[in-house]
DNA sequence: GTTCTGACA
DNA sequence: TGTCAGAA
């Protein structure tokens, strides 16, 4: 993980900043959280503390909402998203494995100048 | 002063 | 969804 994505998915905002930065209300949020359309850290005392991630999070939800979305529909939008993205994970790893798989077998050199078209990953 | 949970005139 | 209570 780049130094760029731990510092977005760093949990240290208050809710109270994050009422302000997304124009929604505690209310709102508290909701959202408790229909596991986000899932915030939290302090030892309790309080939830928010990532740039979960502000962005937020923020889809609210434009899912203001488009007509219910939460259950949001709810699918995010497991499908996931989904999506295990798929590329998988994928870009059996690229890796069928790279290296060629290598080994000398098909392919560190250079090999154009050959054929492998896009590497 | 801020946030948390639960409840509802 | 707003708002109030009682606690942390």
């Amino acid at each position: 993980m780049s130094e760029k994505e731990l510092r977005r998915s760093m949990a240290v905002l208050p809710i109270g900043t994050v009422m302000k930065l997304t124009s929604l209300t505690a209310r709102q949020i508290r909701y959202y959280e408790k229909n596991e359309l986000v899932f915030p850290n939290r302090s030892e005392g309790n309080r939830r503390l928010f990532s740039l991630n979960d502000i962005d999070r937020l923020l889809e939800i609210k434009d899912f909402l203001a488009d007509g979305l219910n939460i259950a529909d949001i709810k699918r939008v995010f497991k499908e998203r996931e989904q999506k993205l295990q798929n590329d994970l998988s994928d870009t790893q059996m690229r890796r494995l069928l790279r290296d798989e060629l290598l080994q077998t000398g098909r392919l050199s560190d250079d090999p100048g154009p050959v054929f078209p492998i896009k590497r990953v």
